[in-house]
DNA sequence: AAGCAACCATACGCTAGCGTACGGTGATGT
DNA sequence: ACATCACCGTACGCTAGCGTATGGTTGCTT
């Protein structure tokens, strides 16, 4: 009777709990007992439906790995062209300012970047997100070896400002001073060095 | 009769080895005891010099935080004028593929951002960047709001690409390749939306 | 209604790391 | 010579967290 809502917990409910200590803490806050305490259970629970904790943080890494690349990437196929598309994705994820729950577990991840459970999921990802960009400045006319430079600085562009905002949100732009930022970039990235000063489009 | 070298210990080489150990595993691996080890004493000598393990991460951060701010800008500062300067300093951050020792300590640092002694140095670090790197494009001749813009994108192009190398290293640019992508991204930075194709100089 | 199976709490042992108490040793001044 | 002080080793207690053992509920099944 110490539960309030559903009686039993499920594997996917401490799945679901160790995304979000990941987000929140980094793999150092994927903890059994301190997850039980929050879940109103004990280990009792845990132990039975994983094997180890490093079973849940596998759990957890996968489950990150799934959303962060169908979710995002779904929400930017819904724009009709290449350009529409870049447009949608920088701005969704320069925006995160205010971290997006994806963010922080990225960000979280980096100092155990060389744990043997996290470097695979974080090489997919990366691989994935790069690719998916590459293929974006292909379409929009670039040749091969310049569209994988852009779709770096792109890339990279936003991880730094990942974490910016999450490391020291003092300095990230923000409302209007982001809105510029965002499109210059944007301008930037899709300039093909000969226009001048005209809006692309 | 233990240690070889030299007799006793002083709080720099505790705090020498404390900055080591945070660019190899974070502010985690900043313990006393496995520390001792390394430096073949006990904790009897740390707590002798020490009087806390904040005391020693405080210690370590201070020393990344100069190192960090002055090794680097006094590199770059040794060119004559802003564009040299900007060259420089990009080719030396973007070279860090194979992870210069103060990249590390800093994407160790990115797990904790939030830790209390951690946050004010990494926001210190992070501003005086940023405020150089303005000045440089400002000292080129962008207004201020441009500069503040393009600052922004070399700093997080370039915490994203150490990020990039860190976590995974098999995505980062090498040889030729980065070579080709620093060359671009300082032309992008310094370009003022006019010119064409031909290099800038 | 009895019983089985899923689910969980409790209690335990174990390790790593922090911090403290205290005793020992070597150099140094007198 | 010996006292003193800087420096360090050893031994201890304490906490957080992992993993295990075991017994108790709950609910479905027959």
């Amino acid at each position: 009777m110490s539960r309030a809502g559903r009686r039993t917990l499920t594997a996917d409910d401490w799945a679901a709990a160790a995304l979000r200590a990941l987000a929140e803490g980094g793999t150092r806050a994927v903890a059994v007992e301190p997850l039980a305490a929050r879940l109103g259970a004990t280990k009792g629970s845990f132990y039975w439906h994983f094997r180890s904790r490093d079973e849940l943080l596998a759990a957890a890494l996968d489950r990150w790995e799934r959303v962060e690349t169908e979710e995002v990437i779904r929400t930017v196929e819904a724009e009709p062209d290449p350009l529409a598309r870049l447009r949608a994705l920088l701005l969704l994820v320069l925006g995160a300012t205010t971290e997006r729950a994806g963010n922080a577990v990225e960000l979280g991840l980096q100092g155990d970047a060389g744990h043997p459970l996290v470097a695979p999921v974080l090489e997919r990802v990366s691989r994935r997100r790069l690719a998916y960009l590459t293929a974006l400045f292909t379409r929009l006319g670039f040749p091969a070896a310049e569209a994988e430079r852009r779709s770096l600085l792109a890339y990279t562009a936003y991880l730094g400002h990942a974490q910016l905002a999450h490391a020291t949100p003092a300095l990230a732009p923000r409302g209007e001073v982001l809105q510029a930022y965002a499109d210059e970039v944007i301008r930037t990235l899709v300039d093909r060095g000969g226009g001048d000063d005209r809006p692309a489009e």
